[in-house]
DNA sequence: TGTACATCAGTGAACGCGCGTTCACTGATGTAC
DNA sequence: TGTACATCAGTGAACGCGCGTTCACTGATGTAC
């Protein structure tokens, strides 16, 4: 049956709300159309109403967490906090998008890794502002890097078999990205 | 036909070497049984000869490529020249395991989760070692940090659909590591 | 404002396809004599 | 060392299954009068 278009315009945001908690827990592959149908509450012939194709999905998704995913507003020490924490780690289906979806995003549509490549770059930016007094270029360095070692070991954590070495990882890199962010903020 | 006992050995281990290659490339899901058999010279059905399942020639081949991928024996600052460079990130299927396949070992056996744990702890340990002189706690955190920026940044320029974005993320972070493991090796 | 009907969002059965896996068969290997 | 035959690595057709996608249908929506 038809419903309104409010309604229809709801239904649409709810299939890329739970496409993108689905994608970022068992990765674009291993969740099916009728999955994502199915957890929105909708039968999964209405799919092509919304999107044009499965690939086409994954490209609004990925546009559509990186839109919400504006940062915490709190400092970036406080925010290498939260992101190097095993709640982070063990919750890929509401974490950070970047760790979770990137490493994917080689295998998918030229779409998807352009939605993928402005999120990065906005996020380096962002990251860039929040680092302490240095030059620009200084700044843009340590954003990068510091962005890599965020996701790097959010993905190094999440394969690791042994909870003692997972958590190690990130409270390694969090203490060493803390050292090396403010070399002196003395005690 | 049968074949002889080192034949089959050797077919085994050409199995293994380009499934390591394929899933390096296109990443388990996407590669299936009969493609790797083809890519080896054998046909499908002789799959079950050697391993049990698709999923057991994964955890196996993790072992395989994590054997083999033994440093390059080099100074760590070549090895970061080396890793952080377009030819690396432009050649997954021959690169760093880790880098290609340990955001997709979350979704894997537990075996397969075993084998990549371990290769990680052996490079940890292999970073730590090869850290110019600070106390032993230093050099792990140094290690894990390093390592985590070095994986974060492979796996992010090959998400990047801007050359220019991506060759960015692999040169600033290859100086922002040189600047943070030897502060003032002077010039 | 109230009615008549064209529109179209959502339903659910059905499709073709590629996947992992199985199995009867083949013929070279390697052992027993 | 040479022959006879049991073994078994590899072959290729076939299987059941879940996937992305299609389509005839339904009935509430929203517009034309």
């Amino acid at each position: 049956m038809k419903v309104s278009r409010e309604q229809m315009a709801e239904n649409r945001r709810r299939i890329l709300d739970v496409a993108s908690r689905l994608f970022r827990e068992k990765g674009f592959d291993a969740v099916s159309v009728a999955e994502v149908m199915k957890s929105a509450g909708l039968t999964h012939g209405g799919f092509y109403g919304h999107f044009s194709s499965k690939d086409d999905l994954v490209a609004e998704t990925i546009g559509h967490v990186l839109a919400k995913d504006e940062g915490s507003g709190a400092g970036l020490r406080s925010y290498l906090e939260d992101y190097l924490a095993p709640r982070h780690r063990d919750n890929a289906a509401g974490g950070c998008p970047t760790a979770g979806l990137v490493a994917d995003i080689r295998h998918q549509t030229p779409a998807a890794r352009a939605a993928m490549t402005a999120g990065l770059r906005s996020t380096i930016e962002r990251i860039s502002k929040a680092l302490p007094d240095m030059d620009a270029a200084d700044k843009r360095r340590a954003a990068i890097g510091t962005w890599a070692a965020m996701v790097g070991a959010v993905i190094l954590a999440r394969a690791i078999d042994d909870t003692t070495l997972s958590d190690e990882v990130l409270e390694q890199t969090r203490a060493w990205l803390d050292a090396t962010i403010s070399p002196a903020p003395a005690k």
